[in-house]
DNA sequence: CCAAAAATATGAGCGCACTCATATTTGTTT
DNA sequence: AAACAAATATGAGTGCGCTCATATTTTTGG
């Protein structure tokens, strides 16, 4: 199973073959967990099943991922790219008005989350909470926030530009911020149809809110 | 250590008695824990510390609380009514203005919480977060998320009567709930002398967010 | 091609939260 | 006070997440 030193002094080579094997192990754990996380939830996964799973040793797992949560936070990293990244495919959306934009936005997010619910229920907040600077997950959980936050500030900002709502500054993006906390506990417990009630209130709250916004003018 | 039966067909008294034990075990437990808290934060508390600082074996502990999670959650129940009472008792502040007395209520929270900084960023959003419903905690911290909307929506509820503010039902509390969450944060990270930072934004959140309701009006 | 070195994989072992069969204490009835 | 029942306390045991000394594989340099 060895590789022969194809390249002399080559580096790109043997490089790219690692990262790539690498990145391989990697995918095929997160695999594992999210199969395995979306059966039987985060508390119902052991690291044992995961790494059996991914055809691993025990220990292995955690050469990959510090901790067990930070393999779900994972999950949100992914998601968040590819929200990003579909929003940036969406032509049709980048002229919509504001409340239709994050209505899309939030949607999606739902859409993505929704085979997940139980997990999402177990880490969801755990996520996104602060923690203390010695906590080894700070630095990604901050990273994963400030992506998501400058995401949001760049399409508040570009509204504002359109005098679709006053200038609001950061403590925009953050209440947006809040505001998906707030729709996805609501979503977590919402037993109707296809959580229709949960789309009627992100709605009616999009559109209630920059109404408000816009009524409270540019003077304060 | 027997107590006699003093009272012939007595119902009260031997009850009476046993509850105040069971009580005081379950106050004892719950002052180690929360010193162990506050010096070593969540994590750094093992349940055999707890037990030990309050004189009992390691498994009574877990005839008082089901999960070390749950003892922390007893935290914020005792500052929940804490702080219930307190309010009830202030009375400057019935008449106070809205804003004002938000202040003072989340203010009031923040220095309740001061002492357990770190207690508080790793337990605060696990432990008002939804939970599935086979989690033996979904019970306890429903409870305690309705008494506090309770608590809050009575307050907006009066302020709408006074036409503080328009009508925005059920809404408005967890607005607020959502609020505290953001401020919470905010408080954590805040380095400024006397989190001053975290208390100017407050206050300028909340006049804003008044002033956003009267100026949209009561047409919505 | 062959060491030496660097990267990666491994699983026994550790401390933890939590369980449970049993022992002890407390309460009730006669 | 004795006999029984109910409540409470106990700590050895269990399975978990995670560590770490060691083994294996891969890469590098001569």
């Amino acid at each position: 199973m060895k590789q022969p030193a194809e390249a002399k002094k080559g580096k790109a080579a043997p490089k790219g073959k690692r990262n790539l094997n690498k990145e391989r192990t990697k995918e095929k754990i997160l695999a594992a967990a999210l199969e395995l996380f979306r059966e039987n939830g985060l508390e119902g996964t052991t690291t044992k099943q995961i790494s059996r799973k991914a055809g691993i040793a025990e220990g292995t797992l955690f050469n990959y991922f510090k901790t067990k949560e930070d393999l779900a936070l994972f999950f949100f990293q992914k998601e968040t790219n590819d929200l990003i990244r579909w929003y940036g495919q969406a032509a049709r959306l980048q002229d919509a008005p504001l409340p239709e934009k994050l209505f899309a936005i939030i949607h999606r997010q739902l859409e993505y989350i929704a085979p997940y619910e139980e997990f999402i229920g177990a880490v969801f907040f755990r996520s996104l909470q602060p923690r203390s600077k010695l906590s080894p997950l700070s630095l990604e959980s901050q990273e994963l926030r400030l992506k998501y936050l400058r995401f949001v500030s760049d399409i508040l900002a570009q509204a504002e530009e359109k005098k679709e709502i006053p200038p609001i500054g950061e403590l925009g993006a953050y209440a947006v911020g809040l505001f998906y906390m707030g729709i996805v506990t609501h979503w977590l417990h919402d037993p109707s149809e296809g959580k229709q009630k949960t789309l009627a209130l992100l709605d009616r709250s999009l559109r209630l809110g920059t109404t408000l916004l816009k009524k409270g003018g540019w003077d304060w």
